[in-house]
DNA sequence: GGCAATATGAAATAATAATTCCAATCCATA
DNA sequence: TATGGATTGGAATTATTATTTCATATTGCC
């Protein structure tokens, strides 16, 4: 008990994954347990984490000791301890998150900023999507022999998560990229049979608008996420949905983006599976 | 114990307050106490709790039988659960939707399950992000001539997000792509005056990982987002923080991760202008 | 492959904590 | 103010739980 006993839960996490290389098995197999279920150890007695961990309650103990704890006992009340302070601060921290944000001071704060700001567009969207322009869009999209995606610049990361996810789900999809300058040829290739989603907002990349134009021009449809009625998405899109995302430090959210992406991306592919499944029958 | 007992914490509370009146003196105390001190009372053993609250232990009994439990334990264990149930409300919100999306509920359900995925994650990564990591990754950050960006797959949209961020700020910077198969060279550029943001979750993309050993062995630090301390990614990151996103219908939420992308990118440029502004002065 | 050091399992023991019991006190009512 | 019933305090008892111990197994090393 002469070492530098960890007190509060994170040094205990840290300490932890330091020595994991070389704690001998079972303390390890504790040790796992315990930073992934940290309530269980704040509750439990001995016998039932050690039960619920596969080890004995002596190695329980062995492990809180090369802690430098002297037992079981007092290596619970650090994750005791965590559990108090997470409840008990967690409005005051909202409320100070914004004071603090307004006198513009500390990193924290922004941090905290970002996620609020994801939070709030999360809680914007789940409020307002149409129903049924979401079902119109995914019955679109269900029927394209390719989906292209479109999107520049900022709405760039939700493009390539949908282009990622369309592709573990094995549906035949087409990023429309700048880097080799090959993009009007790609586009080219899109026909009536395809569908295409773009993303974009204000400002409204031209690229992204100029393709977007040329795309609709050959009958290809087009779902759209943007920003407002006025976006120029709006005019080439069968279907479009508004999200309005909350900005911080100059840099918008795209959490409700994602979300709203990721939805339509699952969802058309649960139609097709549908569909599939019912052709056979 | 034929009656009805109060099986969560705010139908316990409501029968204490309406019972109040009839309560005798001590037992009263004790009542008076157990809400105004309900983490106390999950926390402690009858005697603390007793001790605290001016009462003997017995008394606490008494107020625990005369509730309808057969004893102080079973009312401790309400006041436990409400401590559980506190963090883990998304949780279980989560897992409704989940069971719900499932048997087949329609597509609004499945949208509402990313929502509820990104909800969750941010409320996950705001309770456990490191200050002090966060403080150490922005330092690091701030100082380096050229930050390269590395993430493959379900990571990219993150990098390309920071990549886009970090030029808006003019902060200089290199998004380490395969599509040229270039990126062995890329990487040999790097220096100890450089820095790297890296982004891999299970199943860590082998390149990521492997790129991110041969550039740490290169001496270039590296910052690291991540989902677990058994991340290989950890082992090779001077700073690394672990975000858990929650996942839906088998894709996980990147809130979280971007959020802290985003706080990293925009703060590391904050710091950067109050050096610039420093050295001037 | 054999030996020492280390780690583990299981049961015995010690410690701690909950509960019960009974005498003392309080309080309302006659 | 006397009396019965309810309430309370505090110690005794019982239970639960943590810890220790020791025999057995495993591991690393020569």
């Amino acid at each position: 008990m002469d070492e530098r006993v960890p007190r509060d839960f994170e040094t205990l996490r840290a300490t932890i994954l330091e020595r994991r290389q070389s704690l001998p098995k079972r303390i390890a197999q504790i040790a796992a347990y315990a930073l992934d279920n940290p309530d269980d150890i704040a509750f439990g007695t001995a016998a039932s984490i050690a039960a619920s961990a596969g080890v004995q309650p002596s190695t329980l103990i062995r492990f809180a000791q090369q802690l430098g704890f002297d037992g079981f006992t007092s290596l619970q009340l650090v994750f005791r301890e965590r559990l108090r302070e997470r409840n008990s601060s967690y409005d005051e921290r909202l409320a100070a998150l914004r004071a603090k944000a307004e006198e513009g001071a500390g990193h924290r704060a922004i941090f905290d900023g970002f996620v609020a700001a994801s939070s709030t567009s999360l809680n914007d969207i789940s409020g307002r999507l149409n129903e049924d322009h979401f079902e119109d869009a995914i019955a679109l999209l269900a029927k394209a022999e390719t989906i292209y995606v479109l999107a520049k610049r900022r709405s760039y990361p939700v493009a390539s998560y949908i282009a990622y996810a369309l592709g573990k789900l094995k549906i035949r999809n087409q990023l429309i990229e700048s880097a080799a300058g090959l993009n009007a040829e790609m586009i080219s290739f899109a026909s009536p049979r395809d569908a295409v989603i773009a993303i974009s907002f204000s400002p409204y990349a031209p690229a992204a608008i100029e393709e977007a134009r040329v795309i609709s021009e050959q009958g290809v449809p087009i779902v759209a996420i943007t920003d407002s009625s006025f976006s120029p998405l709006a005019q080439f899109a069968k279907v479009w949905f508004e999200v309005a995302e909350a900005d911080f430090a100059g840099f918008r959210s795209l959490s409700a983006t994602m979300a709203l992406a990721m939805a339509l991306t699952v969802a058309v592919g649960e139609k097709r599976r549908d569909a599939g499944r019912k052709r056979k029958a």
